[in-house]
RNA sequence: CGGGGCGUAGCGCAGCCUGGUAGCGCGCCUGCUUUGGGAGCAGGAUGCCGGAGGUUCAAAUCCUCUCGCCCCGACCA
C-alpha cells in the first residue's frame, strides 16, 4: 500500500490517558483509537494486524478439524436462565430487552448458544465428535477496563466448542486444542506458558491459562527454572517447586487464552443428549476453548518493542517490508522505489511504501514507530554509488544491497534472516 | 463498587492558590528556502476553558451538583 493514501495517524506526542506500552505504542503508532472506556477502533494498520492474527488462528483451529461458524451477539435470556448464569452473573452482563418486551443479554460468551444447538443437532453417537469455532465479538460490562486493548468491554474472541460422548473423547480434543495453541501462539512470535487455572464460573473439571509474560500483565504466574514447571499464583502460594524443590519466580503475565474441561454442566440444562450404542441416553461432553486476537497482538508490543518503537514479528506485522524513498522530488530514488514496491508486491510481498513528500527524519521516525520488520532505504547518496539498503527493524543492522542485485538480495534476506519467518 | 488523579485549540501542557481582554510548544494552512534521523524564515487560522446551577460589578479561576477519562484496589464465566 502508498502510504500517502492509507490512514496512518501517527502521533509525535504520547496521549495522556495512555500508560501501557502497547496502549501507547498502538496509540502512537495509527493503529487504534478509543471510542470509550474498553471501546476501541481499529484503523488500518491495526486491523490488519488483528487480521493476520485471526489467520494463523482459523490455520491451526482448521488443521486440528474444527469447523467455523458463526453465532448472534445478541442472545435470548431464556438460555442463560436455564443454566442459572443469567442469575448467577451480575452488572458484568449487559442486558436489555426486545420490543416485545422480552429480557434478552449480549454475549459475554457463547456456551449456552451452541449447547442450545447441539440440543437440537445431536441425536446419535454417530454424530459425535464435533468440534466448532467461531471468531465473535463479546460483551462483558467490565467493572474497569484498562490498559488498552488489553481489557474492554466489547472484543473478539476465537471461542470453540468441542462434542464428545466421554471423558477420553473430551481428553483428546483437549489435548488438541492445547497443541494448536502452542503452534499457533508460537508462530505470532510470542512468550507464553501454559498454566492451571481455576475453572471458577465456567464450572466443570479441569482448566488452563495460557499467559504471556509482561509487566503490563494483570496476573502474576510462578515458573521454575529447572524443570519447566509454570502455575498460576492463585494456586501456587509457595516459593518453591513442587516437582523439583528449586525455588520459583514470579512473573506478571497477561491471559491471552483458557481452555476449560466443560464436561456436562452445559449439556445437562440445555438437554443436549445423544443416545448410545446401546439406546441410553447421555448428556454430551464439552470443552470450551478461548483465545484473544487483541489480546495477542498487544501482548507481542509489550514483549517487542524499544525505544523507538514496535518491533513487529513478520508474521502479524501490518507489512512485512517498507520501501522508504528518502526524497521523492529525485526521480531516480522514486523510480527505483516505485519498480521495487511493484515487483516485491507481485511475488506476493506485503510491502508499504512511504511516498510521501516528507523529510528523511520524519518517515525513519514513523518506520521505527510502526514497526514494519524491514525497511528497505532508497536514498540519492548511496542511489549515486549504486546502493540501497536494508535494515532490520529488531536489530538495526544495515545490509547495503548492488541495484543489479536488489531484488534477489531481499529476498534472500527475508528467508535467511528473518528469525520469525515460519 | 471503594480510594486517588485529570478534563483549557487536533496533540502535549501552562494559567486556577490570590477572580479583571485565553496563553506556550508541536501540529495545521499559504509562500520561499531546504531534503540521510521529527527543517528554517515570513505570514495565517483554530477555543461552549467537559456540562449545569450558584456567589460576584466581573468566573477558566471561588462554591454545589453532574458527566467523562486515567491509575490503584475489589471484580473478571
Amino acid at each position: 500500500m502508498r502510504f500517502s493514501r492509507t490512514f496512518i495517524p501517527t502521533l509525535r506526542e504520547t496521549p495522556a490517558e495512555a500508560e501501557a506500552i502497547s496502549h501507547i505504542l498502538m496509540l502512537r503508532g495509527g493503529y487504534v483509537r478509543q471510542l470509550a472506556s474498553g471501546l476501541y477502533i481499529y484503523l488500518p494498520l491495526g486491523w490488519k494486524v488483528l487480521n493476520r492474527i485471526n489467520k494463523i488462528i482459523k490455520e491451526e483451529m482448521d488443521a486440528i478439524g474444527a469447523q467455523e461458524i458463526s453465532m448472534p451477539v445478541l442472545h435470548p435470556a431464556e438460555l442463560w436462565q436455564e443454566t442459572g448464569r443469567w442469575f448467577e452473573i451480575k452488572e458484568e452482563m449487559f442486558r436489555l430487552k426486545d420490543r416485545g418486551n422480552r429480557d434478552m443479554c449480549l454475549g459475554m460468551t457463547h456456551e449456552e448458544i451452541i449447547t442450545w444447538l447441539a440440543s437440537k443437532e445431536f441425536r446419535s453417537y454417530r454424530d459425535l465428535p464435533q468440534v466448532w469455532y467461531q471468531l465473535q465479538t463479546k460483551m462483558r460490562d467490565e467493572a474497569r477496563p484498562k490498559s488498552g486493548v488489553l481489557r474492554t468491554r466489547e472484543f473478539l474472541m476465537k471461542d470453540s466448542y468441542s462434542f464428545d460422548r466421554d471423558d477420553a473423547g473430551l481428553e483428546e480434543n483437549y489435548k488438541k486444542h492445547t497443541e494448536a495453541y502452542h503452534r499457533l501462539l508460537q508462530r505470532c512470535g510470542l512468550k507464553f506458558y501454559q498454566v492451571e487455572s481455576d475453572p471458577g464460573m465456567m464450572g466443570g473439571r479441569g482448566a488452563h491459562e495460557f499467559m504471556a509474560t509482561s509487566p503490563a500483565g494483570e496476573d502474576r504466574i510462578v515458573l521454575c527454572a529447572q524443570c519447566g514447571y509454570a502455575a498460576n499464583t492463585e494456586f501456587e502460594k509457595g516459593i518453591e517447586c513442587p516437582k523439583c524443590n528449586t525455588t520459583l519466580r514470579v512473573e506478571r503475565a497477561i491471559e491471552i487464552g483458557n481452555i476449560f474441561k466443560l464436561g456436562t454442566k452445559y449439556s445437562v440444562p440445555l438437554k443436549a443428549f445423544y443416545l448410545d450404542e446401546s439406546g441410553k441416553e447421555k448428556p454430551i461432553v464439552m470443552g470450551s476453548y478461548g483465545l484473544g486476537p487483541a489480546r495477542i497482538a498487544a501482548a507481542a508490543i509489550e514483549q517487542s518493542h524499544d525505544k523507538d518503537g514496535i518491533i513487529w514479528a513478520r508474521s502479524i506485522a501490518p507489512f512485512d517490508v517498507e520501501i522508504i524513498p528518502l526524497n521523492i522530488e529525485d526521480r531516480d530514488v522514486l523510480n527505483l522505489a516505485d519498480t521495487l514496491y511493484k515487483d516485491l508486491k507481485a511475488a506476493g510481498i506485503e510491502v508499504l511504501i512511504d511516498d510521501r513528500d516528507e523529510r528523511p527524519g520524519i518517515k525513519f521516525k514513523d518506520a521505527d514507530l510502526i514497526g514494519i520488520p524491514w525497511q528497505v532505504i532508497v536514498g540519492g547518496r548511496s542511489l549515486k554509488e549504486g546502493f540501497v539498503e536494508i535494515k532490520s527493524r529488531k536489530t538495526k543492522q544495515i545490509e547495503r544491497l548492488h541495484i543489479s542485485d536488489i531484488k534477489t538480495g531481499i529476498f534472500r534476506i527475508l528467508v535467511e534472516k528473518d528469525i520469525f519467518n515460519h
